[in-house]
DNA sequence: GCGGATCAC
DNA sequence: TATGGTGATCCGC
């Protein structure tokens, strides 16, 4: 359907909801001032308004717990999450996927296009389909008034009075939709629908195979007789800002619908095609995706009248977002490099990505992250305030990764009726829509052969409150009879909770789910043997060629695709996990098993494993040093960068003579880094200036960005000019926080705008050797991974002061134990070894992390 | 497994 | 007069 999602800036929610901020006010239009305060005053004061300000309460609580969360983040914590974060960043930026051309088609104002499309009447009118009660979409000319979909139609009434509504006629939008996906199925054959205008292809084979396609085979003839015009991009931005312009030459052409060409016209005869005139008439598309694209945007117009706009892109979600720059009747493209997505990616609104929605965007913008370079330079804070799944999606979207397979249709989870009516009271009137619902239900149900266990009633008060109650049982329910008896009870609860009140309601749903039938386990074990074969696969040829495998051959439970949402943990939990070593390894599977977001990086991370467990000898970047080490196993490089990240002292183990070289003077350094860290006084900064972060500008200073607490932490005994002007100080801990103040400035740094920084060298700041890279987020890993050595002593001498200088305040008193306890917790879950002398587990760990 | 919330279309 | 319906996921219990 049409964008409805407004960016917003704007302080009124519910405006925001109504989807007003974005409106271009055109010189027949509304300006955005009228438009919300005509939509304020028809809302205010009413039930619904009542309950979207209790909604926005609690967001707002919400917002508010976690920035108390965000003050007590210590500068130590923040500092080993951008440890975890970044380690996942590099992993994902390794195994960035560009070879993927991902295309995503949206219709224009689907519904009301059809509309105007078979009735000349409503050309030049505004229209919007739907009811009095609620809008689906709106055409462009209703938009300048501020008429949206998702509107209630009597709102949209007052905007426009002159609006006309039309009601929805699914069947005949089904009927375009299916048109247009007989095209679409030609580019790709497995293409995805997401509803009926929107649909993402993955066009890459079909661009390879288009390449040696005669010019013949990519011409296409217009019945139509106008001249036909080929988007140019110029064009299109210029059509585009001219909200007077007719938004599609052929949707407002004279011409009634009936003389528009059916079927495809491509399939002229012989005689037909080789006439003179009908070869003014014909256009040659090119062989690049866009010209691909374009052909596919001007066969549907030409097919059904109606224009469509697209995006092209490395993957689905940059795909999605393109499609939404030229709209209407346009398109856009991100070419298929890491600089261009990035530049790209930069200063989006975060909102733009699907998956962001008003709420996610509020409580990020609280945290002052507005755009996609907001949200990655946040990434550490991000990871302590969101849960794993959230924090991990994120970092996808702030690195322009989204997936590049498109999951076939999964398995249905669930299958639901409700309805909304004016105020039903009556008890018994309330029983006996249940029972018309099940009926609905049971119905729908035995159309897809579905038998489910769990029955949920949904109920909406006349105060919009939404409860739902649910009751699974041991035996499968398919029947009306069934369904009723369970929802029945489920009902009778509540309206005996309510007693003696009656329940006055607006709204009743039944859904039923936990389906077991036999279809969805014949299914399941195809997945599991598809899975399996995809692996097997991915050994012989890793890489991005999975994805193509998995899509044909397998559709695992997990594949189903879904929207997302984002809901943060309980500090505690998300805490301690960061007090734990960083194992990216473990979290990451975890959250990759059900979440959509990250079905691209499993499948790269499978994509690893597999050419791990083959063992095959390879070529590997050291993250230390940054030589390439070619053709050694896995072990062996392991052993190479645990090495590397040792030190002089064990480096007689690596059979590596680069290292040895490239470390050789830094060697008195980091040697000084790991051993010789004075016994107190450096490192007990975390009881003086970290408790003061939980103060009154803690909030501010924390989540402003890292510089303002790494500043604060290195205030106490070490001014930053100091060690800024002695780098090679011998006490680790200051010098660590050094750099990561320094790495905080650069937080600036959008490591990916440019693939290559010229001119100057990185010289990493812990180690103080210039690196092998120009790529800044190869040199921020490199330096997290030096500052790690000095995470790990600052956690030892915690845990030293701990015990030898019992703290009178209570707070630091249980901080410092969960510090001793956190360490413990490392020692039993990592080995990680707190004795000097056996050589230390943790840099194994930590860089299993990369291979694993 | 349940219930509330969020999100998309 | 009047603010939808369907499906999915996530999180904290």
């Amino acid at each position: 359907m049409d964008n409805t999602k407004e960016k917003n800036n704007c302080k009124d929610d519910l405006l925001l909801r109504m989807g007003l901020n974005d409106n271009k006010a055109g010189m027949e239009g509304l300006d955005k001032e009228k438009i919300n305060k005509i939509i304020m005053d028809a809302t205010k004061g009413s039930r619904f308004y009542g309950n979207e300000l209790k909604k926005e309460k609690q967001v707002n609580q919400r917002i508010e717990s976690m920035m108390q969360q965000k003050a007590q983040i210590t500068s130590q914590q923040l500092r080993k999450a951008q440890l975890q974060v970044d380690r996942l960043a590099m992993d994902l930026e390794r195994n960035r996927n560009l070879n993927n051309t991902i295309v995503h088609v949206d219709m224009d104002a689907f519904y009301a296009a059809v509309e105007m499309r078979d009735n000349p009447e409503l050309k030049d009118k505004p229209i919007a389909v739907g009811s009095m009660s609620m809008l689906s979409t709106s055409n462009y000319h209703a938009r300048r008034f501020g008429v949206r979909a998702a509107m209630p139609g009597f709102i949209a009434k007052r905007l426009c009075p002159q609006l006309i509504i039309v009601p929805p006629n699914f069947d005949k939008y089904r009927a375009v939709s299916k048109e247009v996906k007989e095209i679409l199925a030609e580019y790709d054959p497995n293409f995805m629908a997401v509803s009926l205008d929107e649909a993402y292809l993955n066009i890459t084979q079909h661009l390879e195979e288009r390449q040696s396609w005669p010019e013949d085979k990519r011409r296409y003839f217009s019945k139509t007789g106008n001249p036909i015009k080929i988007d140019k991009p110029g064009e299109e931005a210029n059509r585009l800002s001219e909200d007077e312009q007719p938004i599609s030459p052929l949707l407002f052409e004279d011409s009634p619908p009936d003389l528009q060409p059916h079927g495809n016209p491509f399939q002229l005869n012989p005689e037909e095609r080789n006439s003179p005139q009908t070869l003014q008439n014909s256009v040659v598309f090119g062989t690049s995706a866009e010209e691909v694209v374009k052909e596919i945007r001007f066969r549907i117009e030409q097919k059904t009248t109606l224009t469509a706009s697209a995006g092209i892109a490395p993957n689905t979600m940059l795909a999605k977002v393109c499609s939404d720059k030229n709209k209407p009747n346009g398109q856009y493209q991100i070419p298929p490099s890491r600089k261009a997505v990035m530049d790209f990616i930069k200063d989006l609104p975060i909102r733009k990505v699907s998956g962001i929605g008003k709420v996610t965007e509020k409580m990020l913008m609280a945290l002052g992250i507005v755009t996609c370079m907001e949200l990655y330079q946040q990434r550490a804070l991000l990871s302590l305030l969101f849960s794993e799944t959230s924090w991990h999606y994120f970092l996808h979207i702030a690195l322009g990764l989204g997936s590049t397979n498109l999951a076939r249709d999964g398995e249905r989870k669930s299958m639901s009726v409700e309805r909304t009516f004016s105020e039903i009271s009556n008890t018994e009137e309330q029983y006996s829509l249940c029972q018309e619902l099940c009926t609905e239900l049971a119905h729908d149900l035995q159309k897809e052969g579905l038998k489910g266990r769990t029955v949920t009633v949904k109920l909406k008060n006349v105060d919009f409150e939404v409860k739902t109650r649910a009751s699974t049982v041991l035996s499968t329910l398919s029947t009306a009879e069934e369904i009723f008896a369970v929802a029945k009870e489920l009902l009778r609860t509540e309206v005996n909770a309510a007693s003696p009140h009656p329940l006055r309601l607006r709204l009743m749903g039944v859904r039923i789910s936990t389906f077991s039938n036999k279809d969805a386990k014949k299914h399941q074990q195809r997945g599991i043997i598809g899975f399996l074969q995809a692996g097997q696969r991915a050994l012989s040829s890793p890489g991005c060629s999975v994805d193509r495998i998995d899509k044909t051959e397998f559709v695992k439970p997990s594949e189903i695709p879904h929207k997302k949402s984002f809901f943060d943990k309980k500090r505690s939990e998300r805490l301690s996990n960061h007090q734990d070593t960083p194992r990216c390894e473990v979290v990451n599977q975890r959250a990759l098993q059900t979440s959509q977001p990250f079905r691209a990086f499993r499948k790269m991370r499978e994509s690893l494993e597999t050419s791990e467990n083959s063992n095959n000898c390879q070529t590997f970047t050291c993250p230390v040093c940054f030589r390439e080490q070619e053709g050694v196993s896995l072990e062996a490089f392991n052993e190479h960068v645990d090495a590397c990240l040792d030190g002089p002292s064990t480096s007689e183990d690596s059979k590596m003579p680069s290292y040895s070289q490239a470390s050789s003077t830094a060697a008195g350094q980091k040697e000084d880094a790991s051993h010789s860290i004075p016994p107190c006084e450096h490192c007990d900064y975390e009881d003086g200036e970290v408790e003061s972060v939980d103060g009154a500008d803690g909030a501010e200073t924390v989540g402003q960005s890292l510089t303002a607490v790494s500043a604060d932490t290195t205030g106490s005994n070490h001014s930053k000019e100091e060690h800024s002007d002695a780098p090679d100080q011998s006490c680790p801990i200051p010098l660590a926080n050094e750099a990561v103040r320094m790495l905080s400035e650069q937080e600036s740094i959008w490591p990916c705008t440019d693939d290559v920084v010229t001119g100057q060298a990185l010289v990493c700041p812990v180690c103080n050797l210039e690196q092998k890279t120009s790529d800044l987020t190869l040199f921020n890993v490199h330096v997290d991974i030096c500052l790690n050595k000095g995470i790990i002593q600052e956690l030892r001498n915690n845990e030293a002061n701990s015990v030898s200088q019992p703290k009178e305040s209570s707070r630091s008193a249980g901080r410092l134990q969960k510090a001793a306890g956190r360490t413990k917790r490392l020692g039993q879950r990592t080995k990680w070894s707190t004795s000097k002398k056996t050589k230390p587990q943790s840099p194994r760990h930590t860089l299993d992390v990369f291979f694993k």
